[in-house]
DNA sequence: CGAAGGGTTCTTAGGAACCCTTCGGTGCTCTAAT
């Protein structure tokens, strides 16, 4: 089959983006493949082309909803008609209709909650499916232990259909994610397509200031004199409200985003922030999967995230158009205590794991046992979880695993953090790859002679554009 | 655990010093009550 023409055919384009072509004769083989593919590569393409050239339908597993809505909007600006979201945005009613003609479709997304539910099993084993794609597929490794263990279910539906071959995307996978994704995706041998997760227009830098205020200054000091748009991203919604406060009374145009706003707001800011109209957004982790900007100049860590992978997703957002970005993280000795302690707040205790799971064995509804222990929502949905696989004692080890993971995986990005070697080298490390050229604009611990790059754009800046990194650090912090 | 904010004390009427309490991330879906 000639693929060039079936690309120019469907899409308009003359070739293939690196590892795109590779990705779609895997799946075209019929073979479950995994495609690691940074930001920006084109991940869509990879399961719409094969769409086209097979027999059958595309189930899209995807995370969000909003991503969902996205992508078939995209899908029908691009003159597809024949592709659906199956989530919480349709009615009920809407959703029997739809549900009973699914045949009509070429593309179905789903959320991976909608696809454990026993109606939907149902409609979709009606259907002949041809590929099964996992959108985002680390999502399995960073939500499907602790906090949306749906993802963990999404391999007892692929196990009815056997012969589909199944295709995981994602931007970021390390060796434990690419086995996580194997085994609960029941990928047998996957084929593995890689591209380098080096970006070298992004250059990344560590500062380690003392006080919180210290970083409020740098971050002001920075904002003022250097080129959006940018993403600044806060440990907790409260710090992102007030740093979008203080930003918006030097009135740079910013706003804060996370998952305390409603849908509507959310929805709004993202629009502005896609279309140029804001400058700055101070976000927690809630912001950034499937936004689709190019021209992001800097990411701005007020505060670390809690492993690398998650650094690398959030930092790759920048530069996507290829120009140099900025990725500057803050870092405060003494940092490290609040994600050790939203990361293992959630994580249920023994005793409520036992407790709760001693009132199911007395007959209790799960719901009702919940109300008598002091588990949160996402706590009990996990252990009804495991409590299907595992017996009582089990489950206590496995959450004591997964809690030491995350520990584990805390104490890697603060060893990042603190290094004085190569940021990038670390960081590339981690994902069992090396550099072969540095770029010009490494990392801080490599040195960064000029920023005048991140001036571009801003007049009556050139004096400054001059100044050394060291120098322009030195006088930000007095 | 540590930061931030509200309240109280102390000493003398504005503000510093201290104690105590609260809060801290990611998303799906459905149901019941307005």
């Amino acid at each position: 089959m000639d693929l060039i023409r079936e690309l120019q055919r469907h899409f308009g384009y003359e070739q293939f983006r690196p590892g795109q072509r590779e990705v779609v004769e895997h799946v075209l083989e019929g073979e479950d493949t995994i495609a690691i593919l940074p930001t920006g590569m084109g991940k869509s393409l990879c399961y719409q082309l094969p769409g086209y050239l097979m027999t059958g339908t595309v189930l899209i597993i995807s995370p969000l909803v909003s991503l969902m809505e996205d992508q078939v909007t995209q899908m029908r600006k691009n003159g597809e008609k024949r592709v659906i979201a199956l989530n919480s945005f349709l009615s009920y009613s809407a959703r029997e209709i739809v549900m009973n003609e699914l045949n009509h479709y070429k593309f179905i997304f789903i959320s991976p909650e909608m696809l454990a539910r026993k109606n939907s099993i149902g409609h979709l084993k009606k259907l002949t499916i041809g590929l099964v794609v996992v959108d985002e597929a680390h999502c399995i490794s960073q939500w499907g232990f602790d906090f949306r263990p749906d993802y963990l279910r999404i391999g007892e539906f692929i196990s009815t259909i056997p012969s589909t071959p199944v295709l995981a995307l994602t931007a970021t996978a390390d060796d434990k994610v690419t086995m996580d994704i194997t085994r609960y995706l029941q990928m047998d041998k996957p084929a593995i397509v890689r591209q380098s997760l080096d970006r070298k227009n992004i250059s990344y830098s560590v500062l380690q200031l003392d006080t919180q205020s210290a970083k409020l200054e740098w971050i002001k000091e920075r904002v003022a004199n250097t080129t959006g748009p940018g993403i600044i991203y806060t440990s907790s919604r409260k710090r992102a409200d007030q740093l979008a406060m203080e930003l918006q009374k030097m009135g740079v145009s910013c706003q804060s985003y996370h998952a305390g706003k409603d849908q509507d707001d959310r929805s709004i800011i993202q629009g502005q922030f896609l279309s140029g109209e804001l400058q700055w957004i101070c976000a927690t982790n809630a912001f950034g999967m499937g936004i689709h900007i190019n021209n992001i100049r800097q990411v701005i860590h007020e505060h670390m995230p809690s492993t690398i992978a998650d650094y690398i997703q959030e930092v790759g957002r920048a530069g996507r158009d290829g120009l140099l970005s900025a990725a500057t993280l803050l870092y405060m000795p003494s940092d490290e205590r609040l994600t050790e302690f939203i990361i293992q707040a959630d994580i249920p205790r023994e005793v409520e794991v036992r407790h709760y799971t001693n009132l199911l064995h007395q007959g209790i509804e799960s719901a009702d046992a919940a109300k008598f222990t002091s588990l949160t929502e996402t706590g009990k949905r996990v252990i009804d979880y495991y409590v299907e696989k595992l017996t009582v004692d089990e489950i206590v080890l496995k959450l004591k695993d997964i809690a030491e993971e995350k520990d584990y995986q805390l104490k890697k990005m603060l060893t990042l953090v603190t290094s004085d070697k190569c940021i990038r080298r670390n960081a590339l490390s981690y994902f069992g790859e090396s550099y072969n050229v540095k770029p010009a604009q490494c990392c801080s611990n490599c040195g960064l002679e000029e920023i005048e790059w991140l001036f571009s754009g801003k007049s009556g800046q050139s004096e400054q554009s001059i100044m050394s990194w060291d120098e322009r650090i030195t006088k930000l912090l007095g």
